[in-house]
DNA sequence: TTGACATATTGACGACTATCGATATAATAG
DNA sequence: CTATTATATCGATAGTCGTCAATATGTCAA
């Protein structure tokens, strides 16, 4: 996975704030536009878990009429794990053993 | 550090390719600009560098009449263990040792 | 002080993107 | 089939941001 793609995925406060919310547990679009209580409408929300999805940080399944998210935490954690790799080599291997990420 | 704005200074290929290139190393913001080999010129090359240093992400030395830039490798790696301890709770205790990061 | 070099800043422009209202698509209930 | 609910898509708009040319600032040498 691309660090940059990574990177544009979390650059946006909106989606950080779907990222909480979506941490251990399945909701639904309606649930996230209900949790971020009026701040963005429901197209929007759509938006940015579209864009979430591109870059593997949430999975999707479907209920009913609905569409459940949750957010990918292995694929967050070996997204962290490549951007130290590559750019703290010095901590690389003191904080995070490579062949547990890749 | 805001997990919001380490992700900004990282959500750029430009920006990247710069950090790639201080990773290790002190370099002038010439040395940067040719390592680029005309991608960007110089005054791009000066903005991207006061965003990374904005958010932390590199140091700068003045030598002369130059300035010279390195990566701040150890702020990366905060910011990365603090996106996976806000965003991946399950892993977090395996792969990075809390106090060792913050 | 003057000139040359290194870097930062400014202003403009184009591309991208977050957001919204409106609407389309999909699935269920009656 | 029709109505209702849930979500996605579309078109438009405003704001952000990367980039450049031009210029300003700062530093050293002669």
């Amino acid at each position: 996975m691309d660090p940059v793609t990574f990177a544009k995925a979390l650059a946006d406060d909106t989606r950080q704030a779907i990222m909480k919310q979506l941490c251990c547990v399945w909701l639904s679009v309606s649930d996230i536009v209900d949790g971020l209580d009026g701040r963005v409408n429901q197209p929007t929300v759509s938006h940015h878990l579209k864009k979430l999805e591109e870059a593997g940080l949430v999975d999707v399944r479907k209920e009913g009429r609905q569409r459940l998210y949750t957010l990918n935490q292995e694929r967050l954690t070996m997204c962290c794990g490549l951007l130290i790799e590559t750019f703290a080599p010095d901590y690389h291997g003191a904080y995070i053993p490579v062949e547990e990420i890749e």
